[in-house]
Formats: C-alpha cells, structure tokens, sequence
DNA sequence: TCGATGCTGAAGTATCGGCTTCAGCAATGG
DNA sequence: CCATTGCTGAAGCCGATACTTCAGCATCGA
C-alpha cells in the first residue's frame, strides 16, 4: 500500500463512523491487530478489515502485516490534517467576528 | 430548538458529508440564510434545511429565524468539541511513543 | 505434519442518508 | 391586496455503505 492521500475529505468520512471512530481511539492507545480491534467492538473479522482500508486511505493509520497478523497503528500526520481545516474555519470566523467589532465602532461618529 | 449536545459523535458524523463540510466552510466566513447557501450549492432549499438541522443538532451551527429568513451562522464551541477530541488522541498516542522510547532506551543496561 | 489461528476476497443483504418533488404557509413589498 | 420570496413538512427514491456469511489460504506452534 503506497502512502495515502491526507485530504480532510476523507479523514472526516473516516472519523464519520462510530466503529471506525472507536477503532482510532484504541489505536491511539497502541497499535492492535485485527482481531484484537476486532474483539471489543463485536464485529467480525472482515468488517475490521473493511474499516481499516477505509482508515488507511484517509492518512489517518497505517498498516503492516507481519507473518499472518496485519497490525494497525495510527499515523499522527492525520489527526494534523484535520487540525488544519479546524485551524483555518476558526481564523476565518475570527475575521469575521472583528468585522462586526469594527462596525459597531463606527456607531461613535455622530448618527445625525 | 435548545441548545444542541456537542457530543464529538455527533460532530464528526456531521462534517462526514461533503456538502455540510462546504456549509461550514462558508459560514465559518459569515452567516448566510438558507437560500443563499443552496445557491452554489447547486440542491434545494429542502436539502439545505435538512443539512442545517444535522448540524444544528451537533452543536456546529445556530439557526436563527426572522421574518421568513432563516439564518445560520457558525457556533464556536462545536469547532473546540473537535480539537479537544484530536487533543486527547494525540495525548495518548504521544504517551504510546514515550512508552516505546523507555523501552529502547532499556537497551543501555548491559544485555550480557 | 496437522490443527488452530489470523486474515482475506467475493458476494449478498439491509439499513441509512442525501436528495428530490410537491403542496402548503407566512412574510414581504409594490 | 396580490404576487413574489423564503422556507417547511411529508413522502418517496435510490445509491452508498456497514455488515454478514462462506470459502479459502498462509502461518504458526505443538
């Protein structure tokens, strides 16, 4: 599997599902294989695997598969990609906030 | 409507489709009515009013109606729902590396 | 070597979600 | 007061997707 795409698009598909969303939050405690990450959520085998390819292509894990275990860890670089889109809608909202500071200032120059 | 949940659940599943995404996206520039974001949107005004009420319900956005205009606008503290969540994920991912360097740093003690 | 374990691929099902249409209603403005 | 504008509710359509089962295949360990 070459190195996945890290578009907020489909990071944000990825994080959309709960099973998915818990998925993350193992393997941000540590790195599981598929039927450790399997176990807890009450899902089969296949279904893990069909929601770590989903994770995978998001940037959000990656995978190795070693012997017959494929073991997923999670991968910092997409939890900053969506910190990014954060970052950039909180600076625009920002801005806007000071537009509208700026126009009740000019409520001081006489109305009349 | 009350106040919304502001459960990351809920977030994510929100911005998990493309057309709300772009919703925010303009708002986070400024408030907009409903017809003004179906415009470029290119979908109806029903579809836009069913957008505006997944993400009024996770807390991203507030809704106002005066008049027969509703408008939306973006809420902050859904943005801070969504960091706090990536925060604690990276905290314990980061954990997960100290752990790991403890370990190697083991290798130190003599092995024989 | 043989059974158990871990995973994978293909295929089908069923639920969900995004979207539309249509019919209506209230506010606006000339 | 009437036409226009802006939105809403109900209902239905359809494609996406989360999940399953089943049949394999490779690896591991005794």
């Amino acid at each position: 599997m070459p190195r996945a795409k890290l578009r907020p698009e489909r990071v944000f598909h990825a994080l959309g599902d709960p099973t998915r969303r818990a998925m993350v939050e193992r393997l941000s405690e540590r790195p599981h294989s598929v039927s450790a990450l399997a176990g807890p959520l009450g899902v089969t085998l296949t279904a893990v695997a069909q929601h770590l390819a989903v994770l995978e292509e998001s940037g959000l894990v990656r995978t190795e598969k070693i012997g017959r275990v494929r073991t997923a860890r999670l991968e910092a670089a997409g939890l900053s990609t969506l910190e990014q889109w954060i970052k950039q809608r909180r600076t625009h909202f920002e801005r806007q906030l000071d537009r509208l500071g700026e126009l009740l200032d000019e409520d001081d120059d006489p109305l009349v």
